[in-house]
DNA sequence: GCAAATTTTGACCGATTGGACAAACGTTAG
DNA sequence: CTAACGTTTGTCCAATCGGTCAAAATTTGC
């Protein structure tokens, strides 16, 4: 409805490609007011007006760049299944969660960002389709917990836990990364990491008795 | 060494105190770049050129009011105590790391914005005071483990885990809430993570049989 | 090969920004 | 009362910002 024809030519596709994964850079880094149009286009590799020829306003690349983050961003929850095991399930988000955390540390800044800043452009979308999402969810979770799968807690302070933990990763990477030091804050600390809160949740999440 | 002689009239004091209180509502809802003298200045009820007076630039109001932070915000981990039963010292650890994500959303925020952009202005800290502290406090955990007070996993990553956990009630809470909805996401959602919390972290770490 | 359409650029604009400055205003101690 | 000191303000400035525009350069369809 919104996007009704968007015809496009191959340079076109090309340069908006090349402009988008530029100011996922500057926009996750600096914030949206924190980053300039020319930073992204020096970063483009091109003018300022041919950026603006490409997209008309700043807000134009912010938002398309949100649209997409928001896809890939929920689809590890999407795929949390009713029908698999629940503690493998489970294990398969968190470990899903915090690739992303390790592979695509920007668009987690970005969403961060958005968030902390009080989530101006995506309020309706957390009120909406991530609230709907999540209840779905939690109703699955509590489902498991019915029926004695797993431990009872609440699910909706689990994922968020989940969600806590894992993007802690990336948002704060650099403070972990200082207090681990240069030995144990290497490569290795996505590992590290992955057995935790595996420890952590999964352990933790075990029936009791 | 640094601060010389900061002799000051009991405006100054007063002034300086209000400005403070401005810029951290401001800074930590737009980010430093984010935010402009003119905002703080109107925040604090006073004229630009009047602001500049008791700071002569923007980024020294940010530097205070980061230098005041770091204090407060570290104290938690500080009162971790050695001596102390190991269970119950984490479990007020937390409750008190989480009573802040209540009680100092902002600053929470201003961390959380200062960290998502690199730490450029804090860096030496994390690599000096906090990294050396977190150390400290590792032993301390690991010690508990050695003894078998608690269970074996890893403490930095422990550590990491509960700041993740409590801070996103305060950075994320525009997410939290939407995500809860209105009844849920009352002023019961910190009773509510305080539970979840405590059953996640406490009883996962209970010694093992 | 050529005309039409697309892409790129340099020059420019008004608004906003952080900050400077001197003059005006208030306060306070003797 | 008054001189010295502290505080406040209006005005101004250079730099940077998001964005425009027309003209030049390039690509594309035939």
């Amino acid at each position: 409805m919104d996007t009704p024809a968007p015809r496009r030519t191959r340079i076109q596709q090309e340069k908006r490609e090349l402009i988008l994964e530029a100011a996922l850079e500057v926009f996750s880094t600096n914030g949206f007011r924190g980053s300039t149009i020319d930073q992204i286009a020096e970063a483009a590799g091109m003018s300022k007006p041919n950026l603006l020829y490409y997209f008309r306003r700043k807000e134009d690349i912010h938002e398309t760049l949100m649209q997409r983050l928001l896809d890939t961003w929920l689809a590890p929850l999407r795929e949390l299944d009713d029908i698999g095991d629940p503690l493998t399930e489970l294990r398969s988000y968190i470990r899903r969660k915090l690739e992303m955390a390790r592979d695509f540390p920007r668009e987690s800044r970005l969403f961060a960002n958005e968030i902390l800043q009080g989530a101006p452009r995506i309020m309706p979308m957390l009120e909406g389709e991530l609230k709907t999402l999540v209840d779905e969810k939690a109703a699955v979770i509590k489902g498991w917990m019915r029926a004695g799968k797993i431990a009872r807690t609440d699910p909706w302070h689990l994922i968020f836990s989940i969600w806590a933990t894992t993007q802690h990763y990336a948002d704060f990477d650099v403070q972990v990364r200082a207090v681990l030091g240069p030995n144990r804050g290497g490569d290795g600390r996505f590992e590290d990491a992955a057995r935790f809160l595996e420890q952590l949740f999964i352990d933790g999440l075990k029936p009791k008795g």
